[in-house]
Formats: structure tokens, C-alpha cells, sequence
DNA sequence: AGCAAAGTTTAGCACTGGCTAAACAATAGT
DNA sequence: ACTATTGTTTAGCCAGTGCTAAACTTTGCT
């Protein structure tokens, strides 16, 4: 049986995306924290672990393990027992975070997609979106507001 | 400071969106793996684990790795040092896939996106479109094809 | 002030998905 | 047929993200 042998160049440049993939899924999780975080605190005034965990539905322990990496990557402080603050740098990417949420979720609806699905879809889409496809839908949004 | 107490019924709702993204990115990788498989398949007449582990940009040794969780899941099937197959279950996994897969890329580029980006972020939004988007996406393809 | 309830952290486990280095198998060239 | 090259797997490491149960603080009530 013959077989056509690979071609090793273009792989290469292939594997870009999904090396994107993996490395988006790492600042991922600080973003959803983070954006999290800069919610509870602007409609409540504080965040709490206890409350990041509930609304991201996992346990208590895994988010005080997680607050901790973030610590470590300055983008939150937090002393023992205490409610999170964002640093400078964690608002900053709070605040990016937030203004593609709004981009991703606006577009789904412009799009004709109902208020649920585009609320969930846009959680997930908004960490996978470059610059350039997010310029897109914020033209789009522009020209069907 | 007075500072209001969470809503705790809400929070679960909230917290259902990440919850999906979690599961989501579960199957994520099976969906790439298998998905690549297919195109290695139909391509070239075989996969073999170092293209994979070339495609996907990862070491060879964790392509081996994971290829027994597939395995394990049903999705794959494979001899030491021999070709990779799927399974029924890993052909209707793929296909799906790349079905998303194709609208989502096409989309993207009927939006106006480039080439390159399309390609890339379709890689990411692909797993996190749930089917009420997609439909919209096709939809809007079809309008604007 | 003291104690019970509620909230938070620590400890320890499991699994995933990555890596490198070393061992092993298959293939190709002489 | 042998050997060198290439390809594949194993072993063993690490970090991230999840969990439960137990320990420890804080808070609120009498």
C-alpha cells in the first residue's frame, strides 16, 4: 500500500493554532477570575471566594488554590480570610475581558441568537477571538445596532 | 461598610455557562485529536502518531498518552508502532467536527476576517458554538454566500 | 464574653496534558 | 544480512485544576 509521506514544513505553520489553543487555555481561567472578580466587586462592592466559587460552580479549596497562582502572577492580592482585590494589572485585564464579553455576546444577539445560548456561547468564544475578528464584529454590531 | 450579601439562587444559574466551558474543554482535545486523525486519513491514507504529535505542535510521547485515553473512550483504535484508526464513534465524533468546523471558518470569512485568522480562531470558537449559533452562522452564510 | 454557626483555608488525593531521556522496534541502504 | 537511521513507546518528572474532609477563623447571638 502506498502512502504519501508528510510534509514536514507546513506542519509546522499548522500547529501555530492549536499552540494558540493551549496557551489561551491558560490565561483563560485567570481572565474568567479576574473578569468574575471585577463584577462581584462593582455590584457588590467586595468579592469573596466563596462567591467566585459558587458563580463558577466549583469548590471553595480549588479556588483558594487558584487565587493564590493569581496572586503569585499579580494580578489579585488577598491576606488570609480576607475579600480579593485586583491589582492595577488585573484590572486591566478585567477590563479587556469585559469589553470582549460585551463585543462577543452583543454580536451573537445581533446575529439572531437567543439571550441564553448567547450569553453561554460568548463565555467560551470571547477567550478564542484575535483583534481582528473581534474588529469584525464590533463593525458588524455598528452596522446592525 | 455595609456591603450586600449575595444572592445565592442566581449564582447557581450563573454558574451553569462555566460549567459547560469546563466540560467543554474536556472533550476538546478528543475532538481535535480525532478530528486531525480524519484529516491525516483522508489525506494521506493512514495517521501515524508523530504527524499528530507534528499537527498538534506537542511531543511525541504525550500523542502516545492521550492516543490510549481515546483509546480507552472508544474513539480510537491502534497496535504498538502501527497506523491509528477510528472507530464508528471516533468517524461520527470527526465528522462532526469538521462540519462545525467548516461553518464556523466560513463564517468568520464571509464576516470579513482574513485568512489566516479565520483559520486560527475557528480552531478555538469551534468547540464552544452551541447548535442555536451554529445555525445562526449557517444561516447568515447562506444570505451572504 | 462565650459559644454556635458560617466561612475559609489546609491537607491530601486524582486526573489531565505537557515535557525529556532512554529503551525498544522497524526500515532502508549497502 | 547487518547496521545505521528513523520512528515509537516507556518511564518518570512537573504543573494545573478539580475534589472531599478536617482544621481553623470570624461573626453573630444571647
Amino acid at each position: 500500500m502506498t502512502v504519501v509521506r508528510p510534509k514536514r514544513q507546513t506542519a509546522k505553520l499548522r500547529s501555530a493554532a492549536f499552540q494558540r489553543i493551549r496557551t489561551d487555555h491558560q490565561s483563560e481561567l485567570a481572565e474568567d477570575y479576574v473578569e468574575l472578580i471585577a463584577d462581584l466587586i462593582d455590584e457588590r462592592g467586595e468579592a469573596r471566594g466563596t462567591d467566585v466559587a459558587m458563580r463558577l460552580g466549583v469548590a471553595n479549596a480549588t479556588v483558594v488554590k487558584t487565587l493564590k497562582r493569581l496572586q503569585d502572577a499579580g494580578l489579585v492580592t488577598q491576606e488570609p480570610y480576607r475579600a480579593i482585590f485586583l491589582t492595577t494589572e488585573g484590572w486591566t485585564m478585567a477590563d479587556n475581558g469585559r469589553r470582549k464579553h460585551k463585543i462577543v455576546e452583543g454580536f451573537l444577539l445581533a446575529l439572531g441568537v437567543g439571550a441564553d445560548a448567547a450569553r453561554a456561547d460568548s463565555e467560551g468564544i470571547e477567550h478564542h477571538v484575535s483583534d481582528e475578528t473581534l474588529k469584525a464584529m464590533a463593525r458588524f454590531l455598528a452596522r446592525n445596532n
